[in-house]
DNA sequence: TAGTTTGATTGATATTCGTCAAGCGGTGCT
DNA sequence: AGCACCGCTTGACGAATATCAATCAAACTA
Protein backbone atom coordinates (compact mmCIF):
# COMPACT_ATOMS: atom_id res chain seq x y z
CA UNK A 1 0.00 0.00 0.00
CA UNK A 2 2.74 2.48 0.92
CA UNK A 3 4.69 3.81 -2.32
CA UNK A 4 8.01 4.73 -1.88
CA UNK A 5 9.15 8.34 -4.32
CA UNK A 6 11.91 5.81 -5.97
CA UNK A 7 9.00 3.72 -6.77
CA UNK A 8 7.04 6.25 -8.86
CA UNK A 9 10.61 7.62 -10.17
CA UNK A 10 11.36 4.10 -11.42
CA UNK A 11 7.80 4.01 -13.31
CA UNK A 12 8.35 7.54 -14.68
CA UNK A 13 11.33 5.99 -15.84
CA UNK A 14 9.33 3.84 -18.52
CA UNK A 15 9.84 4.89 -22.06
CA UNK A 16 5.60 4.16 -21.91
CA UNK A 17 5.66 7.61 -19.56
CA UNK A 18 8.91 9.32 -19.56
CA UNK A 19 7.59 11.75 -21.63
CA UNK A 20 4.38 12.56 -20.55
CA UNK A 21 3.49 15.75 -18.89
CA UNK A 22 3.43 15.73 -14.86
CA UNK A 23 -0.01 15.91 -14.84
CA UNK A 24 -1.00 12.89 -16.79
CA UNK A 25 1.94 11.13 -14.93
CA UNK A 26 -0.37 12.29 -12.12
CA UNK A 27 -3.85 11.29 -13.74
CA UNK A 28 -2.72 7.56 -14.67
CA UNK A 29 -0.81 6.56 -11.69
CA UNK A 30 -4.27 8.02 -9.58
CA UNK A 31 -5.40 5.43 -7.06
CA UNK A 32 -2.39 3.24 -8.08
CA UNK A 33 -1.32 0.42 -5.46
CA UNK A 34 2.01 -1.33 -5.11
CA UNK A 35 1.60 -4.73 -3.67
CA UNK A 36 4.29 -7.59 -2.59
CA UNK A 37 3.57 -11.10 -3.78
CA UNK A 38 5.57 -13.91 -2.66
CA UNK A 39 6.99 -16.42 -5.40
CA UNK A 40 4.87 -18.55 -7.29
CA UNK A 41 1.76 -16.40 -6.69
CA UNK A 42 -0.81 -16.30 -9.48
CA UNK A 43 -1.60 -13.14 -10.59
CA UNK A 44 -4.03 -13.63 -13.27
CA UNK A 45 -5.03 -16.82 -14.92
CA UNK A 46 -5.76 -16.91 -18.75
CA UNK A 47 -9.28 -15.62 -19.61
CA UNK A 48 -9.57 -13.67 -16.59
CA UNK A 49 -10.93 -9.76 -16.89
CA UNK A 50 -8.18 -7.44 -16.97
CA UNK A 51 -8.76 -4.71 -14.32
CA UNK A 52 -4.92 -3.40 -14.14
CA UNK A 53 -1.82 -2.17 -16.12
CA UNK A 54 0.72 -4.26 -14.08
CA UNK A 55 4.49 -2.76 -13.46
CA UNK A 56 6.95 -5.27 -12.25
CA UNK A 57 9.67 -3.06 -10.02
CA UNK A 58 11.27 -6.29 -8.62
CA UNK A 59 11.17 -9.66 -8.75
CA UNK A 60 10.73 -11.81 -11.66
CA UNK A 61 7.71 -13.01 -13.42
CA UNK A 62 6.25 -15.35 -16.12
CA UNK A 63 4.23 -15.25 -18.68
CA UNK A 64 2.34 -18.49 -19.87
CA UNK A 65 -0.48 -20.00 -22.07
CA UNK A 66 -1.70 -23.67 -21.56
CA UNK A 67 -3.56 -25.89 -23.56
CA UNK A 68 -5.02 -29.57 -22.41
CA UNK A 69 -3.03 -30.03 -19.64
CA UNK A 70 -0.26 -27.93 -21.13
CA UNK A 71 1.92 -25.12 -20.51
CA UNK A 72 4.48 -23.00 -22.22
CA UNK A 73 6.37 -19.52 -21.44
CA UNK A 74 5.67 -16.64 -23.26
CA UNK A 75 7.67 -14.27 -21.75
CA UNK A 76 10.41 -13.74 -18.74
CA UNK A 77 9.86 -10.11 -17.40
CA UNK A 78 12.30 -8.76 -14.86
CA UNK A 79 12.38 -5.45 -13.58
CA UNK A 80 11.16 -2.33 -14.69
CA UNK A 81 8.56 -4.00 -17.15
CA UNK A 82 4.89 -3.54 -17.68
CA UNK A 83 3.02 -6.48 -18.57
CA UNK A 84 -0.87 -6.89 -20.01
CA UNK A 85 -0.69 -3.45 -21.79
CA UNK A 86 -2.97 -4.92 -25.06
CA UNK A 87 -5.39 -6.42 -23.03
CA UNK A 88 -6.00 -3.25 -20.80
CA UNK A 89 -6.19 -1.17 -23.76
CA UNK A 90 -8.78 -3.32 -25.76
CA UNK A 91 -10.61 -4.04 -22.06
CA UNK A 92 -10.51 -7.67 -22.78
CA UNK A 93 -9.96 -10.84 -21.13
CA UNK A 94 -6.53 -12.19 -20.71
CA UNK A 95 -4.83 -14.21 -23.16
CA UNK A 96 -1.89 -15.25 -20.55
CA UNK A 97 -1.47 -16.30 -17.22
CA UNK A 98 1.23 -14.43 -15.22
CA UNK A 99 2.92 -15.78 -12.03
CA UNK A 100 5.80 -14.47 -9.66
CA UNK A 101 8.78 -16.52 -10.08
CA UNK A 102 10.63 -14.76 -7.23
CA UNK A 103 9.18 -12.37 -4.26
CA UNK A 104 7.80 -9.32 -6.19
CA UNK A 105 6.91 -6.17 -5.78
CA UNK A 106 4.39 -5.05 -8.47
CA UNK A 107 2.76 -1.65 -9.15
CA UNK A 108 -0.91 -1.89 -10.44
CA UNK A 109 -2.55 1.29 -12.05
CA UNK A 110 -6.17 1.58 -12.91
CA UNK A 111 -6.89 -0.08 -16.37
CA UNK A 112 -10.16 2.36 -16.94
CA UNK A 113 -7.71 5.71 -15.68
CA UNK A 114 -4.69 4.42 -18.03
CA UNK A 115 -7.95 4.46 -20.78
CA UNK A 116 -9.66 7.86 -20.04
CA UNK A 117 -5.96 9.24 -20.10
CA UNK A 118 -5.22 8.04 -23.68
CA UNK A 119 -8.37 9.38 -24.87
CA UNK A 120 -7.65 12.88 -23.47
CA UNK A 121 -3.96 13.43 -24.45
CA UNK A 122 -2.66 12.08 -27.56
CA UNK A 123 1.12 12.29 -26.91
CA UNK A 124 -0.01 9.38 -23.77
CA UNK A 125 -1.81 7.95 -26.62
CA UNK A 126 0.77 7.76 -29.00
CA UNK A 127 3.48 6.53 -26.37
CA UNK A 128 1.04 3.77 -25.97
CA UNK A 129 0.91 2.97 -29.40
CA UNK A 130 4.74 2.92 -29.63
CA UNK A 131 5.23 0.55 -26.29
CA UNK A 132 2.36 -1.66 -27.77
CA UNK A 133 4.66 -1.94 -31.40
CA UNK A 134 7.43 -2.86 -29.87
CA UNK A 135 5.46 -5.77 -27.89
CA UNK A 136 4.06 -6.31 -31.07
CA UNK A 137 7.48 -6.83 -32.90
CA UNK A 138 8.92 -8.54 -29.70
CA UNK A 139 6.20 -11.32 -30.67
CA UNK A 140 7.23 -11.44 -34.26
CA UNK A 141 10.52 -12.38 -33.07
CA UNK A 142 9.19 -14.48 -30.99
CA UNK A 143 7.50 -16.57 -33.41
CA UNK A 144 10.05 -16.70 -36.36
CA UNK A 145 12.45 -17.83 -33.70
CA UNK A 146 10.53 -21.02 -33.14
CA UNK A 147 8.78 -21.69 -36.23
CA UNK A 148 12.41 -21.03 -38.13
CA UNK A 149 15.18 -22.56 -35.73
CA UNK A 150 15.47 -26.30 -33.85
CA UNK A 151 15.87 -26.22 -30.45
CA UNK A 152 19.67 -25.99 -30.43
CA UNK A 153 19.88 -22.99 -32.61
CA UNK A 154 17.18 -21.24 -30.19
CA UNK A 155 19.52 -22.17 -27.61
CA UNK A 156 22.59 -21.15 -29.17
CA UNK A 157 21.20 -17.88 -29.67
CA UNK A 158 19.86 -17.45 -26.57
CA UNK A 159 23.10 -17.57 -24.63
CA UNK A 160 24.53 -15.32 -26.94
CA UNK A 161 21.56 -12.91 -26.36
CA UNK A 162 22.67 -13.22 -22.91
CA UNK A 163 25.88 -12.73 -23.71
CA UNK A 164 25.38 -9.11 -24.99
CA UNK A 165 22.66 -8.22 -22.41
CA UNK A 166 25.57 -8.94 -19.16
CA UNK A 167 28.00 -7.00 -20.84
CA UNK A 168 30.11 -9.83 -22.73
CA UNK A 169 31.06 -10.80 -19.32
CA UNK A 170 32.06 -14.96 -19.81
CA UNK A 171 30.80 -16.56 -18.18
CA UNK A 172 27.52 -15.71 -18.16
CA UNK A 173 24.50 -16.91 -15.24
CA UNK A 174 21.23 -17.81 -16.17
CA UNK A 175 18.77 -15.54 -14.41
CA UNK A 176 16.18 -18.90 -14.26
CA UNK A 177 16.06 -22.33 -13.27
CA UNK A 178 16.46 -24.28 -16.59
CA UNK A 179 12.77 -26.13 -16.01
CA UNK A 180 11.87 -22.60 -16.94
CA UNK A 181 14.36 -21.18 -19.47
CA UNK A 182 13.46 -24.91 -21.61
CA UNK A 183 9.85 -23.84 -21.64
CA UNK A 184 10.92 -20.59 -22.72
CA UNK A 185 12.85 -22.30 -25.92
CA UNK A 186 9.60 -24.17 -26.22
CA UNK A 187 11.52 -27.41 -25.16
CA UNK A 188 11.28 -30.28 -22.47
CA UNK A 189 13.65 -30.19 -19.65
CA UNK A 190 15.46 -32.92 -21.18
CA UNK A 191 15.62 -31.77 -24.25
CA UNK A 192 17.68 -28.31 -22.49
CA UNK A 193 20.12 -30.65 -21.04
CA UNK A 194 20.82 -32.55 -23.98
CA UNK A 195 21.33 -29.13 -26.33
CA UNK A 196 23.80 -28.21 -23.55
CA UNK A 197 25.59 -31.05 -23.89
CA UNK A 198 25.32 -30.58 -27.75
CA UNK A 199 26.71 -27.19 -27.44
CA UNK A 200 30.03 -28.67 -25.62
CA UNK A 201 31.41 -29.27 -28.76
CA UNK A 202 31.63 -25.91 -29.46
CA UNK A 203 33.05 -24.27 -26.30
CA UNK A 204 30.14 -24.01 -24.13
CA UNK A 205 30.84 -25.33 -20.54
CA UNK A 206 28.00 -25.57 -18.34
CA UNK A 207 28.52 -25.18 -13.47
CA UNK A 208 24.96 -24.88 -12.83
CA UNK A 209 23.59 -21.70 -13.22
CA UNK A 210 26.49 -20.51 -14.80
CA UNK A 211 27.68 -21.23 -18.69
CA UNK A 212 31.11 -20.30 -20.12
CA UNK A 213 30.93 -19.80 -23.96
CA UNK A 214 34.28 -20.55 -24.58
CA UNK A 215 34.54 -19.56 -28.02
CA UNK A 216 32.06 -17.32 -28.80
CA UNK A 217 32.55 -16.91 -32.54
CA UNK A 218 32.45 -20.73 -32.85
CA UNK A 219 28.75 -20.75 -31.31
CA UNK A 220 27.97 -17.47 -33.24
CA UNK A 221 28.74 -19.48 -37.08
CA UNK A 222 26.30 -22.37 -35.47
CA UNK A 223 23.71 -19.86 -34.04
CA UNK A 224 23.64 -17.18 -36.79
CA UNK A 225 22.33 -14.46 -34.58
CA UNK A 226 19.81 -11.91 -36.75
CA UNK A 227 19.05 -8.46 -35.78
CA UNK A 228 15.61 -9.01 -38.01
CA UNK A 229 15.23 -12.03 -34.60
CA UNK A 230 17.08 -11.87 -31.80
CA UNK A 231 16.82 -8.58 -29.67
CA UNK A 232 20.71 -7.68 -29.07
CA UNK A 233 20.11 -4.71 -26.36
CA UNK A 234 23.22 -2.90 -25.63
CA UNK A 235 23.48 -3.18 -21.32
CA UNK A 236 23.23 -0.61 -19.41
CA UNK A 237 26.28 1.65 -20.07
CA UNK A 238 25.79 4.30 -16.95
CA UNK A 239 24.18 7.59 -16.99
CA UNK A 240 25.11 8.81 -19.92
CA UNK A 241 23.83 6.33 -22.35
CA UNK A 242 20.88 6.04 -20.36
CA UNK A 243 18.44 8.06 -22.34
CA UNK A 244 19.35 6.41 -25.73
CA UNK A 245 18.84 2.59 -24.29
CA UNK A 246 15.48 3.63 -23.72
CA UNK A 247 14.79 5.26 -26.74
CA UNK A 248 16.08 2.12 -27.71
CA UNK A 249 13.84 0.41 -25.69
CA UNK A 250 10.55 1.76 -26.76
CA UNK A 251 11.25 1.06 -30.42
CA UNK A 252 12.76 -2.34 -29.93
CA UNK A 253 9.99 -3.62 -27.70
CA UNK A 254 12.23 -4.85 -24.65
CA UNK A 255 9.75 -3.12 -22.00
CA UNK A 256 7.76 -6.20 -22.30
CA UNK A 257 9.37 -9.62 -22.12
CA UNK A 258 9.62 -11.66 -25.62
CA UNK A 259 12.62 -14.66 -25.50
CA UNK A 260 14.31 -12.07 -22.87
CA UNK A 261 16.40 -12.86 -19.84
CA UNK B 1 -2.86 5.96 -59.57
CA UNK B 2 -6.67 6.70 -59.92
CA UNK B 3 -8.22 6.38 -56.39
CA UNK B 4 -12.47 5.43 -56.94
CA UNK B 5 -14.52 7.02 -53.81
CA UNK B 6 -15.73 3.22 -53.25
CA UNK B 7 -12.33 2.33 -52.00
CA UNK B 8 -11.89 5.24 -49.71
CA UNK B 9 -15.47 4.04 -48.12
CA UNK B 10 -14.29 0.77 -47.75
CA UNK B 11 -10.75 1.79 -46.33
CA UNK B 12 -13.26 4.53 -44.16
CA UNK B 13 -15.40 1.10 -42.38
CA UNK B 14 -12.13 -0.26 -41.15
CA UNK B 15 -11.92 0.00 -37.17
CA UNK B 16 -8.98 1.81 -37.17
CA UNK B 17 -10.93 5.13 -39.16
CA UNK B 18 -14.53 4.10 -38.67
CA UNK B 19 -14.52 6.49 -35.69
CA UNK B 20 -12.45 9.73 -36.58
CA UNK B 21 -13.99 12.65 -37.81
CA UNK B 22 -13.65 13.28 -41.32
CA UNK B 23 -10.92 16.13 -41.03
CA UNK B 24 -8.38 13.34 -39.22
CA UNK B 25 -9.20 10.70 -41.74
CA UNK B 26 -8.47 13.48 -44.84
CA UNK B 27 -5.27 14.27 -43.34
CA UNK B 28 -4.13 10.86 -42.99
CA UNK B 29 -4.98 9.73 -46.59
CA UNK B 30 -3.65 12.98 -47.89
CA UNK B 31 -1.12 11.56 -50.20
CA UNK B 32 -2.10 8.15 -50.35
CA UNK B 33 -2.03 6.14 -53.25
CA UNK B 34 -4.14 3.03 -55.04
CA UNK B 35 -1.60 0.86 -56.43
CA UNK B 36 -2.24 -2.70 -58.72
CA UNK B 37 0.56 -5.60 -58.09
CA UNK B 38 0.73 -8.72 -60.18
CA UNK B 39 0.88 -12.39 -58.06
CA UNK B 40 3.97 -12.93 -56.73
CA UNK B 41 5.24 -9.17 -56.25
CA UNK B 42 7.40 -8.57 -53.02
CA UNK B 43 6.38 -5.74 -51.38
CA UNK B 44 8.31 -5.19 -48.74
CA UNK B 45 11.97 -6.86 -47.53
CA UNK B 46 12.69 -8.10 -44.35
CA UNK B 47 14.92 -5.06 -42.76
CA UNK B 48 13.86 -2.61 -45.24
CA UNK B 49 12.47 1.19 -44.18
CA UNK B 50 9.06 0.98 -43.81
CA UNK B 51 7.50 4.53 -45.39
CA UNK B 52 3.93 3.41 -46.03
CA UNK B 53 0.98 1.80 -44.16
CA UNK B 54 0.04 -0.91 -46.54
CA UNK B 55 -4.21 -1.23 -47.03
CA UNK B 56 -5.08 -4.42 -49.08
CA UNK B 57 -8.48 -3.80 -50.98
CA UNK B 58 -8.31 -6.97 -52.93
CA UNK B 59 -6.08 -9.91 -53.58
CA UNK B 60 -4.26 -11.79 -50.82
CA UNK B 61 -0.85 -11.06 -48.99
CA UNK B 62 1.21 -13.28 -47.24
CA UNK B 63 3.71 -12.18 -44.75
CA UNK B 64 6.68 -14.25 -44.17
CA UNK B 65 9.73 -14.51 -41.90
CA UNK B 66 12.86 -15.95 -42.89
CA UNK B 67 16.18 -17.18 -41.46
CA UNK B 68 18.90 -19.22 -43.05
CA UNK B 69 17.34 -19.95 -46.98
CA UNK B 70 14.49 -21.12 -44.68
CA UNK B 71 10.93 -19.67 -44.96
CA UNK B 72 7.74 -19.13 -43.01
CA UNK B 73 4.55 -17.61 -43.29
CA UNK B 74 3.36 -15.45 -40.35
CA UNK B 75 0.18 -14.10 -41.58
CA UNK B 76 -2.28 -14.64 -44.66
CA UNK B 77 -4.25 -11.00 -45.14
CA UNK B 78 -7.53 -11.13 -47.16
CA UNK B 79 -9.10 -7.71 -47.67
CA UNK B 80 -9.80 -5.45 -45.96
CA UNK B 81 -6.72 -5.94 -43.78
CA UNK B 82 -4.32 -3.26 -42.69
CA UNK B 83 -0.68 -4.45 -42.06
CA UNK B 84 3.11 -3.37 -41.27
CA UNK B 85 1.52 -0.72 -38.59
CA UNK B 86 4.10 -1.16 -35.94
CA UNK B 87 7.13 -0.80 -38.19
CA UNK B 88 5.27 2.32 -39.26
CA UNK B 89 4.34 3.64 -35.66
CA UNK B 90 7.70 3.44 -34.59
CA UNK B 91 9.73 4.28 -38.11
CA UNK B 92 11.76 1.34 -37.94
CA UNK B 93 12.58 -1.51 -40.19
CA UNK B 94 10.43 -4.39 -41.63
CA UNK B 95 10.31 -7.45 -39.55
CA UNK B 96 8.92 -9.68 -42.36
CA UNK B 97 8.61 -9.81 -45.94
CA UNK B 98 5.15 -9.00 -47.50
CA UNK B 99 3.75 -10.48 -51.33
CA UNK B 100 1.25 -10.80 -52.98
CA UNK B 101 -0.14 -13.89 -53.63
CA UNK B 102 -2.54 -13.13 -56.01
CA UNK B 103 -3.42 -9.90 -58.33
CA UNK B 104 -3.62 -7.42 -55.30
CA UNK B 105 -4.75 -3.68 -55.03
CA UNK B 106 -2.95 -2.10 -52.45
CA UNK B 107 -3.53 1.49 -50.73
CA UNK B 108 -0.26 2.79 -49.55
CA UNK B 109 -1.13 5.63 -46.90
CA UNK B 110 2.15 8.24 -45.67
CA UNK B 111 3.81 6.73 -42.65
CA UNK B 112 4.94 10.06 -41.51
CA UNK B 113 1.47 11.79 -42.36
CA UNK B 114 0.13 8.66 -39.90
CA UNK B 115 2.82 9.65 -37.13
CA UNK B 116 1.47 13.17 -37.37
CA UNK B 117 -1.90 12.41 -37.08
CA UNK B 118 -1.54 10.35 -33.98
CA UNK B 119 0.28 12.93 -32.55
CA UNK B 120 -2.41 15.38 -33.12
CA UNK B 121 -5.42 13.38 -32.57
CA UNK B 122 -6.07 11.29 -29.24
CA UNK B 123 -8.84 9.35 -30.41
CA UNK B 124 -7.51 8.60 -33.96
CA UNK B 125 -4.29 7.92 -31.23
CA UNK B 126 -6.27 5.57 -29.39
CA UNK B 127 -7.70 3.85 -32.33
CA UNK B 128 -4.16 3.19 -33.65
CA UNK B 129 -3.35 1.93 -30.22
CA UNK B 130 -6.96 -0.34 -29.73
CA UNK B 131 -5.25 -1.70 -33.42
CA UNK B 132 -2.10 -2.78 -32.20
CA UNK B 133 -3.76 -4.30 -29.04
CA UNK B 134 -5.98 -6.57 -31.27
CA UNK B 135 -2.64 -7.18 -33.66
CA UNK B 136 -0.56 -8.06 -30.52
CA UNK B 137 -3.00 -10.56 -29.24
CA UNK B 138 -3.25 -12.42 -32.94
CA UNK B 139 0.41 -13.06 -32.45
CA UNK B 140 -0.11 -14.19 -28.83
CA UNK B 141 -2.68 -16.70 -30.20
CA UNK B 142 -0.28 -17.84 -32.77
CA UNK B 143 2.39 -18.42 -30.76
CA UNK B 144 0.54 -20.84 -27.85
CA UNK B 145 -1.12 -22.36 -31.36
CA UNK B 146 2.84 -23.19 -32.21
CA UNK B 147 4.33 -23.89 -28.92
CA UNK B 148 1.10 -26.15 -27.52
CA UNK B 149 -0.48 -28.07 -30.55
CA UNK B 150 1.17 -30.51 -32.47
CA UNK B 151 0.87 -30.82 -36.06
CA UNK B 152 -2.67 -32.46 -37.07
CA UNK B 153 -4.32 -30.22 -33.83
CA UNK B 154 -3.46 -27.29 -35.51
CA UNK B 155 -4.89 -28.08 -38.90
CA UNK B 156 -7.92 -29.59 -37.06
CA UNK B 157 -8.38 -26.36 -35.75
CA UNK B 158 -7.68 -24.51 -38.52
CA UNK B 159 -10.58 -26.11 -40.39
CA UNK B 160 -12.73 -25.84 -38.07
CA UNK B 161 -12.12 -22.32 -37.73
CA UNK B 162 -12.42 -22.07 -41.43
CA UNK B 163 -15.83 -23.46 -41.00
CA UNK B 164 -17.19 -20.68 -38.94
CA UNK B 165 -15.71 -18.35 -41.08
CA UNK B 166 -17.43 -19.83 -43.89
CA UNK B 167 -20.96 -19.95 -42.33
CA UNK B 168 -20.95 -23.52 -41.38
CA UNK B 169 -20.79 -24.33 -45.06
CA UNK B 170 -20.01 -27.88 -45.96
CA UNK B 171 -17.51 -28.38 -47.77
CA UNK B 172 -15.19 -25.83 -47.02
CA UNK B 173 -12.88 -24.51 -49.53
CA UNK B 174 -9.49 -23.70 -49.07
CA UNK B 175 -8.87 -20.25 -49.78
CA UNK B 176 -5.12 -20.74 -50.36
CA UNK B 177 -2.76 -23.30 -52.38
CA UNK B 178 -1.82 -26.14 -49.90
CA UNK B 179 2.11 -25.24 -49.58
CA UNK B 180 1.08 -21.57 -48.23
CA UNK B 181 -1.42 -23.22 -45.79
CA UNK B 182 1.48 -25.61 -44.72
CA UNK B 183 4.09 -22.60 -44.07
CA UNK B 184 1.61 -20.90 -42.13
CA UNK B 185 0.72 -23.80 -39.90
CA UNK B 186 4.23 -24.57 -39.70
CA UNK B 187 4.96 -28.00 -41.16
CA UNK B 188 6.48 -29.37 -44.66
CA UNK B 189 3.90 -29.61 -47.40
CA UNK B 190 4.24 -33.26 -47.36
CA UNK B 191 3.35 -33.25 -43.65
CA UNK B 192 0.05 -31.77 -44.22
CA UNK B 193 -1.05 -33.96 -46.34
CA UNK B 194 -0.38 -36.91 -44.27
CA UNK B 195 -1.96 -34.71 -41.34
CA UNK B 196 -5.19 -34.64 -43.95
CA UNK B 197 -5.02 -37.87 -44.37
CA UNK B 198 -4.84 -38.73 -40.71
CA UNK B 199 -8.11 -36.58 -40.19
CA UNK B 200 -10.09 -38.52 -42.62
CA UNK B 201 -10.90 -41.12 -39.60
CA UNK B 202 -12.73 -38.43 -38.47
CA UNK B 203 -14.66 -37.79 -41.24
CA UNK B 204 -12.63 -35.40 -43.31
CA UNK B 205 -12.73 -35.73 -46.82
CA UNK B 206 -10.52 -33.86 -48.87
CA UNK B 207 -10.95 -32.90 -53.00
CA UNK B 208 -8.48 -29.95 -54.05
CA UNK B 209 -9.12 -27.16 -52.62
CA UNK B 210 -12.56 -28.46 -51.07
CA UNK B 211 -12.37 -30.06 -47.33
CA UNK B 212 -15.62 -31.47 -46.12
CA UNK B 213 -15.92 -32.52 -42.41
CA UNK B 214 -18.20 -34.96 -42.15
CA UNK B 215 -18.27 -35.50 -38.56
CA UNK B 216 -17.21 -32.04 -37.24
CA UNK B 217 -18.32 -32.93 -33.56
CA UNK B 218 -15.63 -36.00 -33.60
CA UNK B 219 -13.20 -33.61 -35.35
CA UNK B 220 -14.06 -30.68 -32.34
CA UNK B 221 -13.23 -33.51 -30.00
CA UNK B 222 -9.59 -33.80 -31.13
CA UNK B 223 -9.30 -30.52 -31.88
CA UNK B 224 -10.09 -29.08 -28.66
CA UNK B 225 -10.40 -25.50 -29.70
CA UNK B 226 -10.20 -22.76 -27.35
CA UNK B 227 -11.27 -18.90 -27.15
CA UNK B 228 -7.71 -18.08 -25.93
CA UNK B 229 -6.05 -19.63 -29.09
CA UNK B 230 -8.76 -19.72 -31.91
CA UNK B 231 -10.32 -16.29 -32.95
CA UNK B 232 -13.72 -17.63 -34.09
CA UNK B 233 -15.10 -14.46 -35.58
CA UNK B 234 -18.85 -14.79 -36.59
CA UNK B 235 -19.14 -14.48 -40.47
CA UNK B 236 -20.53 -11.40 -41.88
CA UNK B 237 -24.40 -11.23 -40.90
CA UNK B 238 -25.56 -8.74 -43.52
CA UNK B 239 -26.04 -4.95 -43.04
CA UNK B 240 -27.39 -4.96 -39.69
CA UNK B 241 -24.50 -6.99 -38.01
CA UNK B 242 -21.77 -5.44 -39.59
CA UNK B 243 -21.34 -2.47 -36.66
CA UNK B 244 -20.83 -4.90 -34.14
CA UNK B 245 -18.62 -7.14 -35.78
CA UNK B 246 -16.69 -4.60 -37.13
CA UNK B 247 -16.25 -3.53 -33.01
CA UNK B 248 -15.44 -7.22 -32.69
CA UNK B 249 -12.77 -7.33 -35.29
CA UNK B 250 -10.98 -4.68 -33.49
CA UNK B 251 -10.96 -6.28 -30.14
CA UNK B 252 -9.97 -9.15 -31.67
CA UNK B 253 -7.63 -8.84 -34.07
CA UNK B 254 -9.38 -10.14 -36.78
CA UNK B 255 -7.69 -7.06 -39.03
CA UNK B 256 -4.41 -7.93 -39.00
CA UNK B 257 -4.24 -11.34 -40.26
CA UNK B 258 -2.39 -14.36 -37.35
CA UNK B 259 -3.29 -17.31 -38.30
CA UNK B 260 -6.25 -16.86 -40.11
CA UNK B 261 -7.68 -17.22 -44.14
C1' DT C 1 -3.63 -31.99 -78.98
C1' DA C 2 0.73 -32.91 -77.16
C1' DG C 3 4.09 -31.27 -74.13
C1' DT C 4 5.50 -28.73 -70.12
C1' DT C 5 5.14 -26.92 -65.81
C1' DT C 6 3.48 -26.68 -61.20
C1' DG C 7 1.44 -28.40 -57.11
C1' DA C 8 0.02 -32.40 -54.48
C1' DT C 9 0.64 -36.90 -52.88
C1' DT C 10 3.09 -41.12 -51.34
C1' DG C 11 6.88 -43.97 -49.76
C1' DA C 12 11.43 -44.64 -47.66
C1' DT C 13 14.65 -42.86 -44.53
C1' DA C 14 17.01 -39.85 -41.13
C1' DT C 15 16.64 -36.51 -37.63
C1' DT C 16 14.48 -34.21 -33.96
C1' DC C 17 11.90 -34.30 -30.07
C1' DG C 18 9.01 -35.92 -26.17
C1' DT C 19 8.28 -39.36 -22.73
C1' DC C 20 9.36 -42.65 -19.25
C1' DA C 21 12.54 -44.27 -15.97
C1' DA C 22 16.51 -44.26 -13.24
C1' DG C 23 20.27 -42.00 -11.10
C1' DC C 24 22.81 -37.92 -9.39
C1' DG C 25 23.58 -33.86 -6.61
C1' DG C 26 22.48 -30.30 -4.32
C1' DT C 27 19.42 -27.83 -0.30
C1' DG C 28 16.84 -27.79 3.69
C1' DC C 29 14.72 -29.84 7.54
C1' DT C 30 14.53 -32.56 11.74
C1' DA D 1 24.32 -36.64 10.59
C1' DG D 2 20.49 -38.55 8.33
C1' DC D 3 16.70 -37.96 5.51
C1' DA D 4 13.56 -36.16 2.20
C1' DC D 5 12.82 -33.24 -1.53
C1' DC D 6 13.74 -30.94 -5.71
C1' DG D 7 15.99 -29.85 -9.84
C1' DC D 8 19.03 -31.54 -13.20
C1' DT D 9 21.01 -35.09 -15.97
C1' DT D 10 21.35 -39.43 -18.66
C1' DG D 11 19.74 -43.39 -21.18
C1' DA D 12 16.31 -45.93 -23.78
C1' DC D 13 12.50 -45.89 -26.47
C1' DG D 14 8.72 -44.24 -29.44
C1' DA D 15 6.26 -40.56 -31.82
C1' DA D 16 6.47 -36.57 -34.65
C1' DT D 17 8.52 -34.28 -38.29
C1' DA D 18 11.79 -33.11 -42.03
C1' DT D 19 14.03 -34.62 -46.18
C1' DC D 20 14.69 -36.93 -50.54
C1' DA D 21 12.78 -39.18 -54.39
C1' DA D 22 9.29 -40.77 -57.37
C1' DT D 23 4.71 -40.49 -59.06
C1' DC D 24 0.41 -38.36 -60.24
C1' DA D 25 -2.98 -34.83 -61.59
C1' DA D 26 -4.30 -30.58 -63.21
C1' DA D 27 -3.41 -26.24 -65.39
C1' DC D 28 -1.06 -23.80 -68.76
C1' DT D 29 1.63 -23.39 -73.29
C1' DA D 30 2.96 -24.01 -77.77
Amino acid sequence: MTMRATDLDRVRALPLFSRTSPEVFRDVTAGAFLQRFPAGTTLLMEGDAVDFLYVLLDGAVELQGSWKEKETTLALLRPVSTFILAAVVLDADALMSARTLERSEILMLSGEALRRTMRQDADFSFAVAQELSGCYRGLVRAVKNQKLRGGVERLANYLITQRVRQGMRDPIVLPHEKRVLASLLGMSPENLSRAFANLSSYGVVVHGAEVSLGRPDALERLARPSPLIDNHMPPPTGAVGKAESEQWATRTGRTCGSVLD
